[in-house]
DNA sequence: GCCACTGTTAGCAT
DNA sequence: CATGCTAACAGTGG
């Protein structure tokens, strides 16, 4: 489940090793990760990768010109080195060989929800996938963010995972926000006072940095480019955690379905109830 | 072997 | 339009 955190340390830890290499072939093992058509993948033979970077959940890898290949991750997607030529895994979706490189980048994706499209397009950012998505949590102001909230009548778990109210921010960090905000995850937004919605921007952003600086969140099965775990779950307050005690008030972590997702919360910190706005 | 569960999004109903 | 629910994706594990 590679969200902000998580696509942010892969793009770092690829960018490391990618930029300056030149792309000598492209080996599609799965045709259903590729939106798009197949051909359109010979045009990236020959280019050198000139850049890696996240919009969202999802990463983009320049490749000269106007060529560019966009992935989406979901859930089980991840990027492995690999001896040249060596043979890859069950689970190896693509394979990029580089020009006079020992190693090749392979794409796993256990589930195969995640993608891949090329783009050949100057402004990138305006492909299909990426148009629609909210402003990047990290880089917008707390005036923007309060700017956008007024108006929302949803519940604060709901659109804390709407991408395109916010890009980046996923089921597990959607949690720990709430608890740091002390905000219960059914409340709804219209409910909250200026006070409150000036803290839960806040805790946007402290929650995310923190975990960028962590290297993500390694549950199941992710890792970065280089296969190295992050340390973010060990400063998981409550995703995961129903039935142990509240790391601020000892009270027992609940766990709710929301929208037909888990949701983890501490009952006593996180007041508010269902339809109530947001109290503490 | 059945089925709940996982995160995300598309599609549909309200 | 905003919101919320469900199905579907594909594999894991109880």
């Amino acid at each position: 489940m590679p969200e902000l955190p998580e696509v942010e340390t892969i793009a770092a830890s690829l960018r490391r090793k990618v930029v300056g290499l030149r792309i000598a072939a492209l080996e599609l093992y799965d045709r259903r990760l590729l939106r798009g058509e197949a051909a359109e993948l010979a045009a990236f033979r020959g280019k050198k990768i000139t850049a890696v970077r996240r919009r969202g959940k999802m990463l983009l890898i320049a490749c000269g010109g106007d060529l560019h290949l966009l992935f989406h991750l979901k859930m089980t997607g991840g990027f492995h080195w690999t001896d040249r030529g060596a043979p890859g895994d069950v689970h190896a979706r693509l394979r990029v060989s580089f020009v006079g490189s020992p190693r090749d980048l392979l794409f796993r994706d256990v589930r195969r929800f995640g993608f891949l499209r090329c783009l050949d397009t100057g402004s990138p950012l305006d492909a299909a996938e990426l148009r629609r998505l909210g402003p990047e949590p990290l880089d917008m102001s707390a005036e923007e963010f309060a700017g956008r909230l007024s108006g929302r009548t949803g519940r604060l778990k709901s659109l804390l995972l709407d991408q395109t109210f916010l890009a980046g921010v996923g089921n597990i960090y959607a949690d720990e926000i709430l608890f740091r905000a002390r905000l219960h995850p059914l409340s709804k937004a219209s409910g909250l006072t200026a006070k409150r919605t000036a803290g839960l921007f806040a805790a946007v952003k402290d929650t995310l940095k923190a975990a960028v600086a962590a290297g993500g969140s390694s549950i199941r099965d992710y890792k970065d480019a280089d296969g190295m775990d992050g340390l973010f779950q060990n400063d998981h307050r409550v995703y995961g955690r129903k039935g142990e005690p509240c790391p601020r008030c000892g009270a027992k972590i609940r766990r709710l379905v929301i929208g037909g997702r888990s949701s983890f919360f501490c009952p006593r910190c996180q007041r508010g109830r269902p339809g109530a706005p947001a109290a503490n």
